[in-house]
DNA sequence: GATAGTTTCATACAACTGTTTGAATTGCAA
DNA sequence: TTGCAATTCAAACAGTTGTATGAAACTATC
């Protein structure tokens, strides 16, 4: 029961190389220098590697959850038992945009490792995310009594929607900020957190979908390129 | 000049192993195989693995947006010069999703292919979408013309929103047909450009960003964990 | 039909990967 | 101290990877 200090040195050490050179980039041997462990003592501790990835991510993944639910959990008491929907999103995006923007988590090996995770998702951990169904579940269950009236469907969109917002704003902030030419504030979290929040609400509330015709793609066959701009 | 076959041959089978096993599972081995061609064929016409992963991509890449400036200089023609905000985001999230999604491109390698590139995120394929940023901006350009009055900034978030909602939907549709239970239809290509549209509309023309106060997220150290569900 | 250039092929290479092994070391309890 | 389990360690393992090589086969031109 002694040594906690050479699986702490390990995780430590995994996730700074996971989050700066990404999943692809690191073996276990990078991570056994960093951390001045041998080579056996991932296997011994954690098993395999994909299991040491796996605990990293679920580590973070929980605080986030765990966050999330609290926030959520603080607005329904407020309202009575019924948390308005911008509360409920608003505790649905919050924790990830603040754990992995602005500036005071720049440095932060956490938020960059779970940008990492965002953006390269290796199997381990589309494993875990495969069961965050059930989380997300809780929310729909709170927005469903926020909107009664709408069906569920919309629910499901609405929610969909917010995060893809949340999530594409971490995963592609610096081509945002380099498309912008530092135009949009990527450090203000609070107001992007609303920003993102107050779109959702938006597309909760409007969207009765009109239907247009659109032209059909075709296919299109691989040929010779003789110069490779995109 | 003569053999293209072996060329061609490599590309679609590549395409195919990748669509459906993912970057990190197929090996040359697997795509020689598939191809029916000498392992050495790849780096005889390729020069390597990454230059034949970017050349499938960037295949497809130029045709998506051929298709977008295709369809927003038709909407700029038919609007003498300025094309209506609804009609330019159209340009841009139509060709993606019609390409990625529906029924009959259920089947379709391509779209397979490009929905494995938007999760994966290889080396190769991450250095070609860094260039996409030149292709942005006639967009941004474009919606410049029918928003005069709006800041700049605001065109960036309504952009950025709009690829994060197609993007995301792409990359999710899964979990988001297992997340809704069916209830959202991802076979309605139509219907999700409408919504994807509609709702970067009311994010364009909405957001005057309130600011209000959150809570700062505490930072949360590496413990061991005893089950790790999520 | 000889020649030159292109393409294919079998094979080897060199490096790297995660994992295992079995012996050494450590820490703790009796 | 002795004994036993937990931990560390160096070393090797077994497999895979992308790439290079040099000879063979093909193709088109003269």
């Amino acid at each position: 029961m002694s040594s906690d200090r050479t699986r702490s040195a390990i995780l430590a050490a995994a996730e700074r190389l996971y989050a700066d050179r990404g999943f692809g980039d690191v073996t276990l041997r990078d991570i056994v220098a960093e951390a001045n462990v041998n080579l056996a003592a991932v296997n011994y501790h954690f098993g395999s590697k994909d299991e040491l990835i796996a605990e990293l991510f679920v580590t973070r993944s929980l605080a986030t959850n765990r966050e999330r639910l609290n926030e959520l959990k603080l607005a329904e008491e407020k309202g009575g038992g019924r948390a308005p929907i911008d509360a409920i999103l608003h505790a649905l995006v919050g924790p990830t945009l603040r754990g992995c923007l602005g500036p005071d988590r720049e440095g932060s090996t956490a938020a960059r490792f779970m940008i990492r995770a965002s953006i390269e998702s290796v199997p381990p951990i589309r494993r875990i995310k495969n069961r965050e169904v059930d989380h997300l579940r809780k929310f729909i269950a709170a927005m469903r009594r926020a909107m009664p009236g709408r069906d569920d469907a919309e629910l499901y969109w609405g929610l969909h929607f917010a995060l893809a917002m949340s999530h594409h704003t971490i995963r592609e902030k610096e081509r945002l900020t380099r498309l912008s030419e530092g135009q949009c504030d990527l450090n203000d979290v609070d107001a992007i957190v609303d920003r993102v929040v107050s779109v959702s609400v938006m597309a909760l509330a409007g969207g009765e979908t009109p239907a247009k015709k659109v032209p059909t793609r075709p296919a299109v066959p691989h040929g010779r390129l003789t110069r490779q701009d995109l």
